[in-house]
DNA sequence: CCCTTTTCACCTAGGTGGTAAGAT
DNA sequence: ATCTTACCACCTAGGTGAAAAGGG
């Protein structure tokens, strides 16, 4: 994913279908992100991979994203699939502009993973002693108690909730891309991009 | 106001600045529309003004449009100027889609004012034996039960609620703008309609 | 040298009133 | 004759990767 200072969409967005709630409570939806592990990573043009290059910058605070609906029903979150596309990546480790969301320090090429939250939210970031988790899952949020509209949610952390992360959702943060075969697969499958393509309609 | 099927804009936007809410109480923000009167109305180019003619059709249903970040806590509510601008006025009886909102059949000639509710939602539309109020009024909300989210929140009606309405927010609402001099300031003043200005800057 | 930031042309998405055609 | 609808050119607003410029 391409990361920048004002912020940028993931692409494609992170989208789940809710199951299980219960229909008349309340939920607050969040997600955030796990690096996999804390290294540093290169591209290696010749063997067209990425290679670990040293250690990350030390934990980022880790921010947290939620979805816009939020507070909402059971009823209401399961009536559809579940659309975080106004999350933005940043680099930035000052600036929260609204929704705009984490990202580790300066280098561009850890690897990342959505996880999915519920509950008050708060500092919803495993602290350091967790990573790398194994094998990212996805989970999912349980109804919480009724006076949670964001910043109040805040308070409450590490109860009350279940998370979910899905291992394909796993993702490199860079500046700018590496692999022009990415660069291509965006370029065909995202629709503002659609000023770059050439010829050919969707192959992909 | 313009007012078309699929729903139009309001300009300018309908924006409050709260005061006097509890903090941490929730809050739900919504907004309705109440005739002037049951005349429907002409205008006669001559005089350059509206007459009366004949009666509008019976009283609509009359829809509520509900702030899009209702609920929330009375601190959010008057940490700034609170803005109607999704806020949409359609003809269309049926169509509900989402934001869109209130006006009555046929006649684009009746004059409305923004009315702003608060509490459980409901039929905020005024019996018509209360048609026409003399001066329009604005209230302001006051705290309310909790599990208050959109259409939960429609079931409570006329209760824990204040309404406030502004004379000065008085509108016809029309399919065609009828007198010139509304359309010149429309266009002068919308960003919108930039297209459509020529020469002079703002002498509005 | 490698990574990041800035700027840009080119899109999507949607809000304007004008205009001509349609409806009653 | 009057009101409404559908379509249009022209805007605002903002999401793309490319390319050039900047920084350590």
């Amino acid at each position: 994913m391409i990361v920048t200072k004002a912020g940028r969409r993931m692409f494609p967005t992170f989208q789940v279908k809710l199951s299980g709630l219960d229909p008349l409570a309340d939920y607050v939806l969040l997600m955030d992100f796990i690096p996999l592990d804390d290294k540093r990573y290169r591209y290696a043009f010749h063997s067209s991979s990425w290679l670990a290059a040293g250690r990350a910058d030390p934990a980022a605070p880790g921010r947290v994203h939620f979805h816009p609906d939020s507070p909402a029903k059971g009823a209401q979150w399961m009536r559809q699939i579940v659309s975080f596309d106004k999350l933005k990546l940043t680099n930035n480790l000052l600036d929260d502009n609204g929704h705009v969301r984490t990202r580790p320090p300066g280098a561009g090429t850890l690897t990342y993973l959505g996880r999915m939250e519920r509950g008050g939210g708060g500092p919803a970031h495993l602290p350091p002693s967790h990573l790398p988790p194994p094998h990212p899952q996805l989970h999912a949020p349980l109804p919480a108690p009724l006076p949670c509209r964001r910043r109040d949610s805040e308070r409450f952390a590490h109860q009350n909730f279940k998370t979910f992360s899905f291992p394909e959702t796993q993702f490199m943060a860079v500046t700018a891309y590496q692999n022009h075969r990415i660069t291509q697969l965006k370029i065909a499958s995202n629709p503002f991009a659609k000023g770059f393509r050439d010829g050919d309609p969707e192959p992909w």
